[in-house]
DNA sequence: CGGTAGACCTGACCGC
DNA sequence: TGCGGTCAGGTCTACC
């Protein structure tokens, strides 16, 4: 499900509800793919931030909590007056976080295929590449990130091990902005439109964050409420429909197994 | 190493 | 109403 603007905002959520809180017990009802921990508690919450995809929350007793929602995991809070009118999200939890206040944390994730780690503080997470909203991502790290390279740009763009953090959707909004196609050899960028890339990917992932990311099902933020940036959508989801630029039917490919959505016309 | 297909899971949706 | 096929914001492994 989310990619770094879901992420991101999900984060921003648990920065202002659970930083300094106690937690006073983490249990599992779905252990699959969720590590079982030795926590010394109660424990506090230090940091929350990001890393591409994941999720990482410091604590105070020297052991890191990393969650990755993979494709529809949510974090859901409750404090005591409001649930978040669970409907059916009990049926799909699968771990909770209880903290002294009464308020709680929920792990929800329909497919399960979400990860919760608690790691020490010297185990390192996943290798990942560089970040796409830092000032390293520019046009002098594409060009040599992507030389000689001769995978689809699409691909280039979805491997966590070059930038961390676009995924399905982003990555097509982002090579309309730049008026790219999907299929195009990585290494074949010259520096224009390697410098068009870059400003669309940031102006995108910026645009989409301050719209709390995009909610096509199961993404929620972590008050249970929808993103906004699937209203802006240009080109994901929009097969036969008019391009914004050129009125061209929008297509769909399968790239590396993905639905990928382009305009034929303007992106080259 | 690159490229690809399949695996991991559950549910929604579509056509018959 | 039911059945089968397809699809889904992600990533990992096996195999050519």
């Amino acid at each position: 499900m989310p990619e770094l603007p879901e992420v991101e905002t999900i984060v921003r959520g648990l920065r202002r509800r659970v930083l300094g809180k106690k937690l006073r017990r983490f249990s599992i009802s779905d252990k699959k793919r969720i590590s079982k921990p030795r926590l010394s508690l109660p424990l506090s919450f230090v940091s929350v931030g990001r890393r591409g995809k994941y999720i990482v929350c410091e604590t105070d007793k020297g052991m890191r909590c990393i969650v990755h929602l993979r494709m529809t995991g949510e974090l859901l809070f409750d404090d005591q007056a409001s649930n978040n009118n669970g409907k059916d999200i009990g049926k799909h939890e699968r771990a909770r976080f209880h903290f002294h206040d009464g308020s709680i944390l929920r792990f929800v994730d329909v497919r399960r295929f979400g990860t919760i780690n608690w790691l020490k503080n010297k185990e390192l997470l996943p290798r990942l590449g560089i970040e796409p909203l830092s000032s390293g991502f520019n046009v002098a790290f594409l060009m040599a990130a992507f030389k000689n390279s001769s995978r689809a740009i699409k691909l280039a763009l979805l491997d966590q091990h070059l930038v961390a953090g676009i995924g399905n959707i982003y990555a097509d909004e982002s090579l309309w902005l730049a008026k790219i196609k999907p299929l195009r050899k990585a290494g074949s960028l010259n520096k224009t439109e390697a410098a068009r890339l870059v400003a669309a990917i940031k102006k995108i992932l910026r645009e989409a964050i301050k719209q709390g990311g995009s909610t096509l099902r199961d993404y929620k933020r972590v008050d249970g409420s929808s993103g906004g940036y699937q209203e802006s959508h240009t080109v994901y989801g929009r097969e036969g429909e008019k391009c914004f630029r050129c009125g061209v039917k929008i297509k769909r490919i399968k790239v590396g197994g993905r639905s990928s959505f382009f305009c034929s016309k303007c992106q080259k």
